[in-house]
Parts: C-alpha cells; structure tokens; sequence
DNA sequence: CCTTGACCTTTGTGTAACACAAAGGTTTTA
DNA sequence: TAAAACCTTTGTGTTACACAAAGGTCAAGG
C-alpha cells in the first residue's frame, strides 16, 4: 500500500507516516517503477505500535530504539520500562506546575476583576500584570525538562 | 549595565536577555566606544516584567504586543485579560491530557508487573505496549494545541 | 608592558514532531 | 486526453532559548 493508505488505515497524516519512515522507525520497499514507497501489513502493525507508544509518552527516538532492540531479536520490554519508570514522576512535576499556572491566572483574573485598567505611565506598564509577585530567582540547578506527547 | 549584570540581577542567564533583546522586548542603547549593549533601570523593570508575564503563561511574541501597546501609549490590559481568558481552558485540557498520560502510564507499570518480557517474534514487539487499547483514530477537527511557559 | 581571564559581539546550529509549500513526475478517472 | 489526485524530494517554520565558534575589549596582576 502506498503512504496514503497507511495514513488512513491508522488515523494519521501522510507527512507524519513519512516522518516516521525518514526518522527509520518504517522501513518501506521502493516499487521499481515509480519510486513510490510500499508499505506492507507488517509496516501497518509497525505504525499502530508507534502510536501505542506516543500515547504511552515515548518519543520517536525512543520508539526507534525500542523497534531497534526489537528487530536484533532482543526484547525491548526491560528498556521500555526503564524509560517509563523515569518519565512517570516528570509527567507529575509537569502537571504540578501547569496546575500552580492555572490557579496563578485564576487568581490574576479574578483579582483583576476589580481593577482599573489604567494606562501605562512612566512606572507601570499594566497593574494587572505587575501586582504579581516577581518569579523567585533562578537556583543555579537547572530543572531537567522532558518532552511530552499529546495524547 | 551590561548584559551579565542585567541577568544576574533579575536571575536568568544572558543569553536570555540577548534572546529578549534580538526579539525586540528590550532595547538597550549602544556604547558609542566598544558597540556593547547598555541597559539602564527602565529595562531592568522591563524584564522583570517580562518574567512575570511568562510565569502567567504568555509568549515572548505576546508579551512584545503587550510592550508594544503599553509603549505606544495604550493600556494592555484588556489585550491581557483577552489573551489570558482564552489561554486558561487550553491550559486544563493539557493539564486532563496529562493525567490521562500519567493513569495510562501507571496502569501500564502495574499491569507489566506480572507480565513476562518476552522475545519478539513475527507477531509481537512487545507486548507491554501492545497489551494497550489503541489510540482512537484521530477524527477530521485537529485540536489546536498551544505553547507553553515552565513556570 | 604584557598576559591572562573574564566579558562582549555576531552568526550559525540544534532542539521535537511534525505541517506546509514548492516543483515536478505518476496514476487514476471522467 | 486532460484534469484531479497522488507521489517524490527539499527546504522552511514552529518555541525559547542553549551552545559553540571566531574575534574584539577590558581589568588586574606580574
């Protein structure tokens, strides 16, 4: 099947299924005659699998190393929850934080419910914005951040 | 001051402010003699509000519309009470996608516990992520997701 | 006076996971 | 047979910086 196909038999975009097959994650043959990429139902399982992984949290290239693990016959599962056990607290921390910025707007957008909007004097730009408090200085240890998939 | 000095003093590194500064959010003047960046007090406020409206979740580009509006004279605060309105759902949405992640995620952890590994064969990578429900085909209304500012 | 180290400059590259557009070849369909 | 619908590769954009390179500047010590 073509790229097309595969992208709708799974729910995704053509670019992402070349995404994919740039990144190596697919490996398609090429028909001799036009150079289109063939995908067969091997490359099918392959996609759903990646898209199992995306919504279980895993990046591509982990999905890569993970497939690679696989294909040298090795099982990838002791991999797969090292990676899992170390992204689980970091999801939380991350929820922790977009929960303070959420009730932080809650907060400036209910306390700013009753103040003037005033125009911007030599001093102060915007009150609603500078009536909060000032971020604390940055320690100098940095917080590791992680990238996330959209479920 | 000069750039590190700025950055120490409101706590983020000078790379930052350069960041700020080719962005157009600051504007410090030139010395004449050696083509440095000099910043004075009014850029020193100017950050400092800049952090705070990052922590409140706004975007470098939107934070040069709201210093643009307050530098052209007007109040920007109904801009940040508009931009900070629309913001704040996205955020929740991101903040219930996460937690769906992080159950999906635990779920798995605790399922796995009592799987075997297993080898791949023709059929299975690994059956830790494939032992998961898939993704639902994605339906035709893609979700407009938004950036996000670590707090 | 000169060196060394700490600082400054600009420019370019990398990050994550695609989306999108362009230019051009192919296949299918009316 | 011509247009619509696909395919290809390549390059660019997205976000908020971090980092490295190449080179100029400056303050302090020997």
């Amino acid at each position: 099947m073509k790229v097309s196909e595969l992208a709708r038999r799974t729910g995704v975009t053509a670019e992402t299924v070349r995404h994919y097959t740039r990144e190596g994650l697919l490996a398609p043959e090429r028909d001799p005659d036009n150079g289109y990429q063939r995908y067969d139902d091997t490359d099918l399982e392959r996609l759903r699998f990646i898209q199992r992984a995306r919504t279980l949290g895993f990046s591509v290239a982990e999905i890569r190393q993970i497939l690679e693990h696989a294909d040298h016959g090795d099982s990838p599962c002791p991999l797969v929850r090292d990676l899992m056990a170390e992204r689980l607290p970091e999801i939380r921390a991350r929820i922790r934080e977009l929960e303070a910025l959420a009730s932080r707007m809650e907060q400036a957008l209910s306390a700013w419910s009753d103040m003037p909007d005033g125009t911007p004097d030599g001093h102060s730009l915007c009150r609603l914005i500078e009536s909060f408090p000032e971020p604390l200085a940055a320690d100098d240890s940095p917080t590791t951040s992680r990238q996330e998939a959209s479920s």
